[in-house]
RNA sequence: GGCGCGUUCGUCUAGUGGCCCAGGACGCCGCCCUUUCAAGGCGGAGAUCAUCGGUUCGAAUCCGAUACGCGCUACCA
């Protein structure tokens, strides 16, 4: 095959759900090669399968790979010289091919019924004898088969070479031998006039001059059906690119058994799209020995295809949280404040003025940075900082981390409101604060760290969050006594 | 069952004949810091490189067998 023009790669999913992790994986690995390559990304819609079809998949896929920072050249929405992107707009295309397959004696019109297959699979079962179609209708006269058509409802099924063998150069595995023997005469054209995947991918793959077709695993063991279809319509085929499975915590292929598989899913329990960019690109594939994270930039940039290893990941949702924190670390300053009052305004209560107090919220913007792992942890963490009182807690709660009990709970905020109470309005600073509340370490004869806690759960009705003292300053000296207050009453 | 693929710390991985009695990261443990919780810094434990047998002066790296795991085996992709 000449490769002259330049690379390029697709993303070709079927709409019949919110996008996999594992299939944007295999996405975000094609747009990092095409684009690594100076090559082109092409997006495609393989919706050839009516009875699985969901109408809101397509939006879904593009703002799964929007949000992830992956842009297609050409696509569905965007138009390209080789449009229609979707394949059910390209049906006489298929329908073509399967009939130049026909008259060349290389396809032929199956008749078989559902029921017979059912029957003939099962016969194969009892007798141990490989599944596989037995190729009744491919003895079938031309000229019988013609005229069954015009009545009866058919497929057309490919007629595999039987003899010796296909070799599939995979790029991530070498070479992968297929004894023909074992293949069987599967269905390329459906009785609905839709092409199955087989003749949907080689078509549209060579229309759409895709150079390197780069796809899950699982696609591996009918890459001779596609192999023969190239040998057969007499095109070039690709070069493929097999990427190893992504596993679930069972070791099985990952699934909504699992646990979340959207990518969707991600963002809306706050994970950073940089993150499970990294987190997925370096599952899979690696820079060089030592580098951890990676940005998609730099995915862009240096990906190869040589650096994918053949061999299943594990999906480890704590490497994910690990990187999520890291990069909402490494946000700017007004970015973060403003993924804060985004958060905050999805996930704080209604009766709650809207919008979000914003001076508050720029307030507690470092303090949560330190501390949150996924987004969705924003609004409980800073409800406290909304109300008069705090939240409804237990009297329990107060000496739970400490020990001890409520005479204990009592002295402390005794001795924490004769203190506080003795600072003015205008002494009401969070230096002014810790000496005061530090200044009980001699009259309560404990460590800060033994008394401190039962503080905390007055303020926010939590033994830990984000730093008290703070907390007690954007607060203000009125909240924070009539919520010591509070805790004193409660405390008996 | 058949075919295919895979097998390095719990997990993601580095490693393509000597630099490896195996390196990095997450997680875990400990210490430091410290107003809680984190974050951060420092240190530690953790892999007979699936097993067995070859090739070789020398193997995680090459070959073979075995075991185990996974994938595929539809008018789904």
């Amino acid at each position: 095959m000449s490769m002259t023009g330049p690379v390029r790669t697709r993303y070709a999913p079927s709409p019949t759900g919110d996008p996999h992790i594992g299939n944007i994986r295999s996405a975000l690995f094609s747009w990092a090669f095409a684009r690594a390559q100076g090559g082109q990304f092409i997006l495609r819609i393989e919706d050839t399968d009516r009875n699985r079809l969901v109408e809101t998949s397509v939006e879904a896929i593009m703002e799964s790979l929007r949000w992830l920072g992956i842009d297609w050249d050409e696509g569905p929405d965007v138009g390209g010289p080789h449009a229609p992107y979707f394949q059910s707009e390209r049906l006489p295309l298929y329908q073509k091919m399967a009939q130049t397959l026909i008259d060349e004696g290389k396809a032929y019109r199956c008749f078989c019924t559902a029921e017979r297959l059912d029957l003939m699979r099962a016969a194969q079962a009892a007798a141990k004898k490989p599944p596989g179609y037995d190729g009744l209708c491919r003895a079938l006269p031309h000229a019988a088969a013609e005229a069954r058509a015009a009545s009866e409802r058919f497929v057309v099924r490919f007629a595999m070479k039987r003899e010796g063998a296909t070799t599939l150069h995979d790029l991530v595995r070498g070479d992968v031998v297929f004894e023909n023997a074992l293949q069987d005469d599967f269905v390329m054209l459906k009785s609905d006039g839709y092409p199955t995947y087989h003749l949907g991918v080689v078509v549209d793959d060579t229309d759409m001059e895709i150079t390197h077709a780069i796809r899950g695993d699982e696609w591996i063991s009918s890459a001779p059906k596609h192999i023969q279809l190239y040998e057969a319509l007499g095109w070039d085929p690709p070069q493929w690119a097999h990427l190893p499975l992504i596993l679930g915590p069972d070791h099985k292929k990952l699934s909504k058994r699992s646990g979340d598989t959207a990518v969707l899913d991600y963002r809306a329990k706050g994970y950073l799209p940089e993150a499970l960019c990294s987190f997925l690109a370096l599952l899979g594939w690696s820079l060089d020995a030592s580098t951890s994270v990676v940005t998609r930039e730099e995915l862009a940039e240096k990906f190869s295809l040589e650096r994918v290893v053949p061999n299943p990941a594990v999906f480890d949702i704590e490497r994910l949280d690990f990187l999520n924190g890291h990069y909402i670390r490494a946000m700017s300053e007004d970015g973060w404040v403003d993924t804060i009052a985004t958060w905050a305004d999805a996930g704080l209560p209604p009766h709650i003025p809207r919008p979000i107090d914003r001076g508050i919220l720029s307030a507690a913007a470092p303090l949560l940075r330190e501390r949150i792992t996924r987004l969705d942890e924003i609004a409980p963490s800073i409800e406290f900082l909304f109300g008069f009182e705090a939240p409804e807690y237990l009297p329990e709660l107060l000496t739970e981390k400490i020990g001890g009990g409520h005479e204990h709970a009592t002295q402390v905020l005794d001795a924490a409101l004769l203190a506080l109470d003795s600072l003015g309005g205008d002494g009401w600073d969070v230096e002014a604060i810790k000496a005061a509340v530090f200044g009980l370490e001699p009259l309560l004869g404990a460590k800060p760290r033994k008394f401190v806690p039962v503080l905390y759960v007055a303020i926010m009705a939590k033994p830990a969050g984000i730093p008290l003292f703070e907390s007690m300053a954007i607060l203000g000296r009125e909240r924070t006594l009539q919520r010591l207050r509070t805790a004193r009453a409660k405390a008996g």
